[in-house]
DNA sequence: TGGTATT
């Protein structure tokens, strides 16, 4: 037992068999309605509930090699012994809890384990983000018994197993913060499948992961692999994981393959039980991770942008064609990765691990979170998403937002993305603003982005296959793209190693899932604009680097929409020189604010005017409201002023939700602007 | 010696 949190919040919601979309909806419709129960909450409390978590990484990450991108969860066929031969696994089965011991049904497969989950993520986001696809039974994050920490992992179990199967397909592979996370079928608990996990060492730098599940797969049913790499390099480090089925297989390995000489090695190999990671001296040192548990591995933090962003190029690029003359952006200016930071001028909840917000404009009522998701997570880590609403109708208002973790991926995604058909309709306007800077500036624009729910429906996959094992009842290590499409590529190493080139192949990959899942959701993927009625105006809201605050506003073509071009005059801007300390940063973001403030305004009435059907007075009248309350804002005072702007804010978004006040609950509840923005 | 895989 590690945490005791039972999961189940209570909020059963018959969920329609079509999944995705109007799961969403009705999750949402659920999740106001218990805010608004208790008047205020509406605005505060759910906010802070799921939210917060989220913004922690600004690290990226997703250039360490991720290797096992892409899990095939959807072969769940056949038995779970065939490769091994043996007679052992009667423990396997006789273990199998409570379901069906004596008939011949299958089991009942709704039970998911969830691993590779951000480290900050909590029980009631997974909740969250799971239920869009059916009621879940319970939720269970695994945390360190002592520490609390969460381990990485955790459990979904679904009533009906076509949900499950559903979250599979949709979430198994998907990006949160900087991690890519594995969901498949939990195979039964027992003590036999725990303890299965090897350490090899000696193994030949050239061994692929592929070539290692050879090696290994003999003995037993191989449920993860990994070569570890250096980070720098890429190369193999010459060490890795196999994980078995059942511990008999990984102690039969051990037996059969310690001390021995791979094929075409010199080297003999070392094979023994891993470690516990909770054995680790991580355990040993619980304060520090309690301070900085997003950096125990000091140095990665921002290690890779550059790829990341040579990635996320290639992605645009295949959407794209332009996206590559963005290119020089990755090397713009970003508070993120900033030296303000490294040094420490920078710190706490200013701009530290907040992301990067993108408003999406142009958005059709029907709009749910899984289509941003959808678009979005092909150019790197999204953090969140959130549609704007219609409190009455539950129908987008016609915007909404995405964050980011990385700059250079923000800024690629919005370059790619603007133009483009969603629907019948045109993305006209993708901004990038801190999120920080975002928040406040929604908030003077009585847009509180509380409610937020992880509706992560991106059906992402690379469909790259960790094995050339027979495909067991929970193989779950398998490759499966998205959507049913059954077969993997096998052999296609993906461990660790990849390089550059991988990650680019595995971001054209999700690419192509993502425009495959958007059919398969009716909603037509997005295609380049061929009617000059649309507004592109693609613009990097941010400490641009001065000199180089180059022509994001020029990537706007002209248009025939008079809103865009005022958002283009506006939104140019948003482009400020790099501040070069802390004073400066803090005035910019002020000033960004006011400036996001009006335009917000602008975007959100003639959403509203052009876009949807739906009614939304909150946003024009909060608008009007927005104006004055961003001129109070004028004195570019440091914190008191942020403190005050912030306030106001709450405020508006109570009363435009049409809850009562309270606002008074703002900063206390708010620790920074990151968590209650999304 | 992992991107903490069995509550």
């Amino acid at each position: 037992m590690v945490e005791g949190q039972t999961a189940v919040q209570q909020q059963p919601q018959q969920q329609p068999p079509a999944g995705a979309a109007s799961n969403t909806a009705s999750s949402s419709t659920a999740m106001s309605a218990t805010g608004t129960g208790t008047g205020v909450g509406s605005t505060g409390s759910p906010g802070n509930v799921t939210p917060n978590t989220q913004l922690q990484t600004a690290g990226s990450g997703s250039g360490s090699g991720s290797p096992t991108t892409g899990w095939n969860t959807s072969d769940q066929a056949s038995n779970a012994n065939n490769s091994t031969a043996n007679n052992n696994n009667n423990n396997n089965t006789a273990n199998n809890n409570n379901n069906n011991n004596n008939n011949n049904e299958p089991d009942p497969k709704t039970n998911l384990i969830v691993n590779y989950l951000p480290q900050t993520m909590s029980q009631d986001e997974i909740r969250s983000l799971f239920v869009s696809f059916g009621e879940v039974e319970s939720c269970k994050l695994i945390r360190d018994k002592v520490t609390g920490q969460s381990l990485g992992y955790g459990f979904v179990n679904y009533v009906k197993q076509e949900d499950a199967e559903k979250a599979i397909n949709a979430l198994n592979g998907l990006r949160l913060q900087n991690k890519t996370i594995k969901v498949s079928i939990a195979r039964p608990s027992s003590e036999s499948i725990k303890g299965a996990n090897l350490y090899v060492s000696g193994l030949p730098k050239n061994m692929t992961q592929s070539d290692l599940e050879s090696l290994f797969s003999p003995y037993g049913k191989i449920i993860t692999s990994r070569i570890l790499c250096d980070n720098i390099t890429g190369l193999s480090k010459g060490v890795g994981f196999i994980r078995f089925d059942q511990r008999f297989e990984a102690d039969r390995a051990i037996k059969e393959l310690n001390g021995t000489t791979p094929k075409n090695s010199t080297e003999p190999i070392t094979v023994k039980f891993a470690n516990n990671p909770s054995s680790n001296k991580n355990s040993m040192q619980p304060l520090a991770a309690y301070i900085a548990p997003q950096n125990t591995r000091g140095g990665r933090a921002f290690p890779t942008n550059a790829a990341a962003g040579a990635a996320a190029a290639a992605a645009a690029a295949a959407i794209h064609p332009n996206a590559g003359r963005y290119s020089s952006v990755i090397s713009r200016y970003s508070p993120l990765t900033s030296d303000l930071i490294t040094n420490g001028m920078i710190q706490g909840n200013t701009i530290a691990s907040s992301g990067w917000c993108i408003f999406v404009y142009n958005l059709a009522p029907e709009t749910e979170e899984n289509v941003l998701w959808q678009l979005f997570g092909p150019f790197g880590a999204v953090q969140s998403v959130k549609v704007i609403r219609d409190l009455q109708s539950n129908k987008c208002k016609g915007f909404g937002f995405v964050t980011m973790t990385n700059y250079e991926e923000a800024v690629l995604a919005i370059q790619s993305l603007n133009g483009y058909t969603l629907g019948n309709r045109v993305l006209q306007l993708a901004a990038v603003v801190n999120a920080n800077a975002a928040a406040a500036a929604l908030a003077a624009n009585g847009l509180v982005l509380h409610n937020h729910r992880q509706n992560n429906q991106n059906n992402i996959s690379s469909s790259i296959s960790t094995s050339n094992n027979p495909h067991g009842k929970y193989a779950n290590h398998n490759n499966s793209s998205s959507n049913n499409r059954q077969h993997n590529t096998n052999n296609n190493s993906h461990s660790s190693s990849s390089s550059n080139t991988s990650k680019q192949q595995q971001q054209q990959q999700r690419l192509q899932s993502t425009t495959q899942s958007n059919k398969q959701q009716s909603m037509p993927p997005p295609k380049r604009s061929s009617n000059n009625t649309s507004s592109v105006a693609a613009v990097a809201v941010s400490n641009g680097d001065a000199g180089s605050s180059t022509g994001n506003g020029a990537a706007a073509s002209s248009s025939s929409a008079s809103s865009s071009s005022n958002i283009l005059k506006t939104s140019t801007k948003f482009i400020y020189n790099k501040p070069q300390n802390q004073f400066e940063l803090l005035q910019q973001q002020l000033q960004l604010q006011q400036e996001f403030a009006q335009f917000l305004t602008n975007v959100a009435s003639s959403a509203v005017g052009s876009g949807s059907s739906s009614a939304a007075n909150t946003s024009a009248g909060t608008g009007g409201s927005v104006g004055s309350h961003g001129s109070q804002r004028n004195g570019l005072g440091g914190g008191g002023a942020l403190g005050m702007g912030m306030g106001m804010g709450l405020g508006l978004g109570m009363a435009a939700n049409g809850s009562s006040s309270g606002a008074g609950s703002g900063n206390k509840n708010m620790p920074s602007w990151s968590n209650w923005f999304f």
